[in-house]
DNA sequence: TTATATTTGTCCGTATGTATA
DNA sequence: CTATACATACGGACAAATATA
C-alpha cells in the first residue's frame, strides 16, 4: 500500500482563529500598528477559551504577523507576513506552472552561488564538495540513489560563499526540489545516461570553483541547471545570465 | 524626535522554548518523524507551564517544524522548516553582518531580475515601472521622500520578468531594506545628491530594459546595486556576475 | 508623581476526545 | 474491550508591565 499523505486537518481551534485574524490583516480590516482586540475580548466573541486565543496569537507572532507587548496588547506589525517568504507548498506536484518558475528562481541562485564559491571557498569547503562528490561517483557506479549526495553536493557550493543568507535559501529551494532529482537517480536514469552526465556536470563546477575561476564556475552552474532543467521539461531559452561575447555564442548549446 | 524602532525582546518563555526545540531540529537531535517529548515531560524540563509549551508548539506548528496529532503526540515534520523561508527578524537593525549577506542575496535577484525583464517585458510593465520613475523624478526635483516609489520601480522589474515566484522575492527582499533607503531619500541624501544619483541609475535600468538590452540592464542593475551598497558600507569586490569580456574590464568603476 | 484599572504573561486544576498497547 | 497515555480545551487565579486619570 503507497504512503498516503496525512490530510492537515483544519479542525483545530486556534488555527482557525489565527486564520482568521491573518485574513483580517490581509484584508486590511486590521491596519498596520492597529491594536487587536483584547485576548478577553477575542475569546469571548470567537466562543472559545483564552488559552486558544493565545496559541493562534503565538502563531501570528512566528509569522511575523503582530507582535504583542505585555500591559499594552497586542498590535499589527508594520509589514505583516513580510518576515518570511513562502512558497506554494507542493512545487513537485500539481502545479507545472509555479515549478517552472521557483526552478528559475533557483537557477537564478545556484549560478551566483558557484560564482562566490570560486571566489571565496576554503580548504574544507573543498573537501566538503569532494566528500560528496565521490559519494555520488559511488552511486553512479553501483546504479544507486545519489540524491542525497547531490543535495549535499549543492549545499557545499552554498557554504563556500561564506553567506549564511544564500546558503540557507539554497537549502531551501534544493530542499523543495528533492523530489525532482529522482529522474536522475533512478534505476531509469542511470541506464539512460541522465546520472552519468550529471556528475560530469557536477565535476566541471568542483573543477572550476577550486581552481578559483569564477566564471568558468558560473558557466559550468548554468549548463549543469539548464540539463537539469530541460529533464524537467521547462523552457530554458531566457536563461543566459551573463553578457557573452559575440564569438562565444555558437559554441553554447 | 525621530522614530525609534522598538526593540523586541526575547525574553518571552514560549518563544524561549520554541527557539530551543528548533535548535534541536537543525542539530539533528530530533530527526524528521521523531515523536517530540509529550507536552508534561517539557513543561517538566523547562520548568515551565504547559501553556507555554503549548504556545511554543504553537509556534513550531505554524512554521512547519512539526505537526501534531491528539492522542499521539508531537512529530518532526518530514523536511521541517522547508515551507517557508526566513531571513533575520532585524535586517536593518543591530547585525551588520547578517544585513551584509542578505542584500548579497538581493543583489544576486535584482541583477538576474533585470536581464530578464528586458527579455520578457509588456507594455503595462513599461507603463507601470514608468510612473514609478516620473513619481521619484518629483521626488528628487521636490526632495521629496521617494521611498515608496524607488520600491514600486524594483518590484515592477520583477513584474515583468513574468515570474511570481521571482517577484514575490524580490517583493520580500525589498521590504527587508526599506528602511535603508532612508539616507538615499532624506534631506542629507538629496543635499549629497544621493537620490540623483539613484534615479540616474534607475533611468539606465529602465531605459535598457525598455530597449530590451538584458545585458546591460543587468549591468546597469548592477551599478545601481553596487552604488547602494557602498552607501551601506558593504564590501562589493566579488560582485561581478559575468564573464566580462576582457576590454570591458577598464571601462568598469 | 501617585494611584488605579487594563492587558498580557504565567501557572494550576480539570474534563474530554483520541490513539495506542 | 479495557486501560493508559496524550493532545485538546476550558476556567480560574495571580504576577508583571502598561496605560490612564
Amino acid at each position: 500500500m503507497p504512503q498516503i499523505a496525512r490530510l492537515t486537518r483544519p479542525s483545530q481551534l486556534s488555527e482557525t482563529v489565527s486564520k482568521t485574524i491573518e485574513q483580517w490583516i490581509a484584508d486590511g480590516v486590521l491596519a498596520p500598528g492597529v491594536k487587536l482586540p483584547t485576548e478577553k475580548t477575542l475569546s469571548a466573541e470567537f466562543g472559545v477559551s483564552r488559552a486558544v486565543v493565545r496559541e493562534a496569537i503565538s502563531r501570528l507572532k512566528a509569522e511575523g504577523y503582530v507582535a504583542s507587548r505585555q500591559g499594552a496588547g497586542a498590535f499589527v506589525e508594520a509589514r505583516p507576513g513580510q518576515a518570511s517568504f513562502r512558497l506554494a507548498d507542493d512545487v513537485d506536484a500539481a502545479d507545472p506552472a509555479a515549478m517552472v518558475h521557483v526552478f528559475e528562481l533557483r537557477y537564478i541562485v545556484e549560478t551566483a552561488a558557484a560564482a562566490l564559491a570560486a571566489r571565496r571557498h576554503s580548504a574544507p569547503d573543498l573537501a566538503r564538495m569532494r566528500e560528496a562528490l565521490q559519494r555520488m561517483d559511488q552511486a553512479v557506479a553501483a546504479c544507486a540513489d545519489g540524491a542525497q549526495a547531490d543535495d549535499d553536493f549543492h549545499v557545499a557550493i552554498a557554504a563556500a560563499t561564506g553567506n549564511p543568507a544564500l546558503q540557507r535559501f539554497i537549502r531551501f529551494m534544493g530542499h523543495q526540489f528533492f523530489d525532482s532529482r529522482v529522474p536522475t537517480w533512478s534505476a531509469q536514469g542511470h541506464a539512460a545516461g541522465r546520472a552519468a552526465a550529471a556528475q560530469a556536470g557536477h565535476q566541471r563546477m568542483f573543477e572550476a570553483i577550486a581552481a578559483g575561476d569564477a566564471a568558468g564556475a558560473r558557466e559550468a552552474a548554468r549548463q549543469h541547471m539548464v540539463e537539469a532543467a530541460r529533464r524537467l521539461g521547462i523552457d530554458t531559452k531566457d536563461w543566459d545570465p551573463a553578457p557573452q561575447a559575440p564569438w562565444e555564442e555558437e559554441a553554447l548549446p
